[in-house]
RNA sequence: GGAGGGUUAGCCAAGUGGUUAAGGCGGAAGUUUGCAAAACUUCUACGCACCGGUUCGACUCCGGUACCCUCCUCCA
């Protein structure tokens, strides 16, 4: 593997070298459980999914931390507002999360560490940084001191003292005092006001950490001192990720994250993504629309991590689209490969291949395709490319082996592919599906199927059905044509095959 | 006001200092199917926001303009 990832802290592509041989640390800022995560936030937790995959692809021993931050204003305000305890607030919210993740069929992370369990390791750091000088009390508050830590501003290239001062009008209204203007909170003070019931006691006073220091302390927990990678949204790159820097290297004296990489906005139709535009979508609003949680997978994929994209529900129809010729290739390609096993065992002619001089070309050309892919992925995770090489091979191979099958084909009897092409095209593709994570074995089965039940289909309309078949059957086409427009008048539509004649409902794509 | 990213066909989206600017969706024509759907084949950007500059040559490098997005204390 020769992966070249764009570090948020040089500004450049830079090689990868991890820490340890064949071994990879990513941190990945996750959710706070306030609310349904909308698809937004998955765009970027998807991105370290990918992450994830790729390097396991390539073997790699992979950790990957997400913080879940179930305590901070918005959670708490949150709970005071549903008049719930925070741990059943934000437990809630966690839990839609979690199920989301699977939904979208993330592989799970190593750990996903709750920052209200952490308490007695943010303590400890910010003793530790009490200690050290770069941090200091006022009011029952403690903040971590700027002027201590020389290289402040390094990974989001502000300019400390110039960029500040243009923001103290609304610092003046914050009600904590402090030391500098820009010195942020390590731990608040408890305000029963605000905060509630919700504190702990401890060493340095009763209060709760500050929103930064949780995911200092968990990654420091969970991944060490110094490890590879950071992830997050490009809005988190100021000032939480620069916080993180300050925080983790004062308090350990030594290096923190090697990589940092950072995924853009989502847009949404072309507006950007805003309450009051009322344009938020969160999976389940996608999902009641009957969008493909895969397909919305494979749209969120199909551009690169760092541009911003431009989600519109048109899109998610054509990512289905397209991922469902995708699985209809994989699909052909396993029916092969099964029929070649089978055949090797109950006849050992080996038969099965009739070796041409194209298929050693074709060979070559598979193998070319699939060290393209693999070099667009290495590019900084090019999706877009990787997938666009897919596609190439796909078509070769429909194109050379005239694979015109329905959806609904039977798999051949006979062999057709050399075995050879058979296995390198199928482990492109499984090589491919892993790493995208498309599920493309469910989606082959899937797409064959009436995508709807059909005990949602009414009597009535099963009785027009068949006796358009028994019309059929007649060959009373003239009267089958007119069931079937009846039919279509009635909202319905059907697809004939040659088992069975497929019922579907007709669904307007509403967006409500 | 400051910092950063972007503008490629109807839509989404790669990419390159110089033969034909990936791929997907859509559209068109055709093959096929009783019809329909699906599938398959072929075609679908004389141009890469605009204006200058560098260069033998720029969509690709440099400068400017317009528009969009992100950040500037808790928003992925």
């Amino acid at each position: 593997m020769n992966l070249m990832l764009y570090n948020s802290l040089t500004r450049q592509k830079e090689r990868f070298k991890p820490i340890a041989q064949q071994k990879v640390k990513i941190y990945s800022c996750g959710p706070t459980v306030y609310n349904t995560p909308h698809i937004g936030n998955y765009r970027s937790f998807l991105f370290s999914d990918l992450l994830h995959r790729f390097y396991k692809a390539f073997d790699y021993q992979v950790t990957l931390v997400m913080n879940i931050t179930d305590i901070d204003n918005k959670t708490i305000a949150g709970a005071k507002k549903a008049q719930l305890p925070l741990s059943a607030y934000t437990k809630h919210y966690e839990q839609e999360f979690l199920t989301d993740l699977k939904t979208l069929n993330f592989l799970p992370a190593t750990t996903y560490p709750r920052a209200s369990e952490h308490i007695p390791e943010i303590v400890t750091m910010i003793e530790t940084l009490l200690k050290k000088g770069h941090a200091y009390e006022d009011s029952g508050s403690i903040y971590f001191k700027l002027a201590s830590f020389r290289d402040y501003g390094k990974l989001s290239g502000i300019d400390v003292e110039h960029q500040l001062a243009g923001a103290s009008n609304r610092i003046e209204a914050d009600e904590y005092s402090r030391d500098t203007i820009s010195d942020f909170a390590l731990w608040k003070m408890h305000k029963p006001t605000e905060d509630g019931n919700v504190f702990y006691e401890t060493t340095i006073g009763k209060g709760r950490p500050g929103w930064h220091i949780e995911c200092s302390a968990m990654s420091q927990k969970y991944l060490g001192t110094h490890f590879d990678i950071h992830t997050g949204g490009i809005d988190n790159k100021f000032p939480h990720h620069e916080n993180e820097i300050a925080q983790s290297v004062c308090a350990t004296g030594k290096p923190f994250v090697n990589y940092w990489l950072h995924a853009a906005h989502l847009m949404i139709e072309g507006q950007k993504m805003s309450k009051s535009l009322n344009n938020i979508y969160t999976l389940r609003d996608l999902l009641k629309n009957n969008a493909h949680p895969l397909a919305i997978r494979y749209m969120l994929l199909s551009t690169h991590y760092r541009h911003t994209y431009n989600f519109t529900f048109a899109n998610i129809e054509a990512s289905y689209k397209a991922l469902s010729r995708l699985a209809r290739t994989y699909k052909y390609l396993e029916a092969q490969l099964k029929t070649q096993l089978r055949s090797a065992t109950s006849n050992h002619s080996g038969k099965s291949t009739s070796p041409h001089e194209d298929h050693h070309s074709l060979l070559s050309t598979i193998e070319e395709k699939y060290r393209a892919f693999i070099t667009h992925l290495e590019d900084d995770l090019n999706t877009s490319g990787a997938l666009g090489d897919l596609f190439d091979l796909t078509h070769i191979l429909t194109k050379t082996f005239n694979i015109t099958d329905p959806p609904h084909f039977t798999p051949p009897t006979q062999p057709v592919l050399p075995q050879a092409i058979v296995t390198a095209a199928l482990n492109f593709y499984r090589k491919a599906d892993f790493i995208f994570g498309l599920n493309l074995k469910q989606l082959s089965s899937e797409t064959v199927q009436n995508p709807l039940n059909h005990s949602n289909i009414p009597k009535d309309i099963e009785d027009l059905v068949t006796e358009r078949n028994t019309l059929r059957r007649q060959k009373a086409f003239s009267k089958a044509d007119f069931v079937r427009k009846k039919l279509l008048s009635l909202g319905y539509q059907l697809i004939d095959t040659q088992e069975k004649t497929i019922v579907q409902k007709i669904t307007s794509p509403s967006k409500e």
